[in-house]
DNA sequence: TTGTAAGCGTTATCAA
DNA sequence: TTGATAACGCTTACAA
């Protein structure tokens, strides 16, 4: 059923190898024959079997991206405009999500090198990971690995992510300057690296005004969205717990937090300041304009192609950290 | 580099048949030679070569999935679904993006076709398509091919979407009773089979109640997102054209509306009511509570992926049109 | 239970 | 400018 090269060939008269030469359009072929060839091989609606090729070749310009879920913005973005680059370079991709399952991750790995991927780009994600070692056959099979907005700690590979150690401190210094003094931080799994960042940078920054941020102060949900995050800030409210600014993962989970205040007779930003990483939803929907923390994802995108392609070639590369911006909004502008 | 089946057989001292046979688990091979094999090839990190397999077995359990973008989260979250029901019986998914662009739909769908994928699905968004028959290079090759959310009208294939028509006519008559009378609706390419729907949907139950909806009540956006249809909004009203309801192609469009209506004093739900399709953002996050339209993405997902089995398998399909959902909120229900 | 060899659809090498 | 042939990594008869 399938059309292959033969079928062209028979068709045209001519030889296997002589088809394959006006196909790929190379050199040393009559202009005549190839454009017979290739009339014919369009009328057949015949495609090349990647797989025989990648065989032969041993090059399968085929790029393997792996992120937790396509359902967040941030994770959808980077896809998007990484599918987009490597388009333009000939490179194609196979894109598979995780689900932050760390036995999908493990088999998505393997899917990609048994597609003989050029190159791999992932988004570490997984909370606990149990053995971040299935790694390894990258490596064993030749296949470079760059991390994407993270990192596992444990294997050796190069990254490329914002730099949110900086950019917390940032935001925690101005919230500081607005009067906050006793932070929350509401997000996923504090085993995650960008995770260790955030606490790192909130914890250094509130120390320079003699302030503390504890492990209690770190409120880590299963999964970070906007019910979980509104859970357990009534909750927390609920214990009696005393804080004036919440930091979030991400835009829902801000969310979540605000309304669980307002719903519970909070002001925001008066009584509670509340921030949250990434800025990626349009202002004009939103019920109030959040203050949070916007990592450059068009340089990420661009620098994460360029690593990865260096590392195809086989060059040296080095880890990139890229600067955030603070945006400023009204929940944690108090009015003074 | 990589490392193959022949580099497996002969550390173990087997040959490759033998290596073939304790790899994929078949019957007739010594217990102990197959832990012998596999305990070596997973020290040394094999994956079969899907190349390889495909070619010789002639099936890839590979899918073809195409979609506008992935930052839109109607996409994302039928992509997302997909792929999880794919991977559960299975299978693996190629998934790629076409950009709304023609020269992209085509190239990926030869893409597939040289990956030989069991089948592909597409979301179909080309506005003015040129010439949809590049499609007819899956059935020459024996692919099938279903339509996800929409079809090429000139295409002979199956589709699976919501039943917009009778959906969009749900919500005509809810804001007619609501005291709208003219309607105005925003969205992208009026030659897509989607937006077709809806003009009949619209017109025809405007027609029940002896008004008319005619082709300037039409507003085509090059892009249907907020931006442009802020702007179109704002275009609108200067013009003086007389309206008091608009309907959209999805929320972000929606918003845009909302927010020029609101910047240029006019009252929603009182002076114009708004409702979109789909219900995909947060309430919580959302500035007024939109009515709109929900398709039942679940079940589209789960029908879709069915059809596209049945149609691997042979056996015959016929078309699914499934049940939208009328989500009435603040911006359609005028105090009465 | 194991080994041998043909074949899958290409590309590449070498002769003609 | 063309054709024949080996090779890519794997599966699968079939033979041993």
């Amino acid at each position: 059923m399938k059309v292959t090269l033969k079928d062209i060939a028979r068709e045209c008269g001519v030889s296997l190898g002589t088809a394959s030469l006006a196909i790929n359009n190379r050199p040393g072929i009559n202009e005549e024959t190839r454009r017979r060839v290739i009339s014919i091989a369009e009328k057949n609606g015949y495609q090349p079997s990647m797989n025989a090729r990648t065989l032969t070749t041993k090059e399968s310009n085929l790029i393997g991206l792996l992120v937790p879920n396509l359902t967040n913005l941030v994770y959808a973005t980077l896809v998007q405009g990484i599918e987009v680059a490597f388009r333009k370079i000939g490179y194609r991709m196979i894109i598979a999500t995780t689900g932050n399952n760390e036995e999908y991750e493990k088999s998505m790995i393997e899917q990609f090198v048994s597609f003989r991927v050029a190159g791999v780009i992932m988004y570490p994600s997984i909370a606990r990971i149990q053995n971040p070692h299935y790694l390894d056959i990258l490596k064993k099979n030749g296949i470079p690995l760059l991390f994407l907005a993270g990192y596992y700690p444990d294997i050796e590979a190069p990254h490329c992510m914002s730099d949110i150690y900086r950019g917390i401190i940032e935001l925690t210094s101005h919230m500081y300057y607005q009067g906050y003094r006793q932070f929350i931080y509401i997000g996923g799994c504090r085993d995650i690296v960008s995770n260790q960042m955030k606490i790192k940078g909130i914890s250094e920054c509130l120390l320079n005004y003699d302030m503390q941020f504890c492990d209690a102060d770190y409120v880590e949900l299963v999964q970070s969205d906007f019910h979980n995050a509104y859970e357990a800030t009534v909750g927390l409210i609920a214990s009696g717990r005393k804080f004036d600014a919440v930091i979030t993962a991400d835009a829902y989970t801000g969310f979540g937090v605000y309304n669980a205040l307002v719903d519970n007779g909070y002001s925001v930003p008066q009584d509670v300041g509340v921030a949250h990483m990434d800025n990626l939803i349009e202002r004009g929907i939103c019920i109030i304009h959040m203050t949070c923390l916007e990592q450059n994802l068009a340089k990420i995108i661009e620098e994460s192609v360029d690593m990865l392609m260096h590392m195809i070639n086989n060059n040296e590369v080095s880890n990139i950290e890229l600067e955030t911006k603070l945006i400023v909004g009204e929940s944690t502008l108090r009015e003074s």
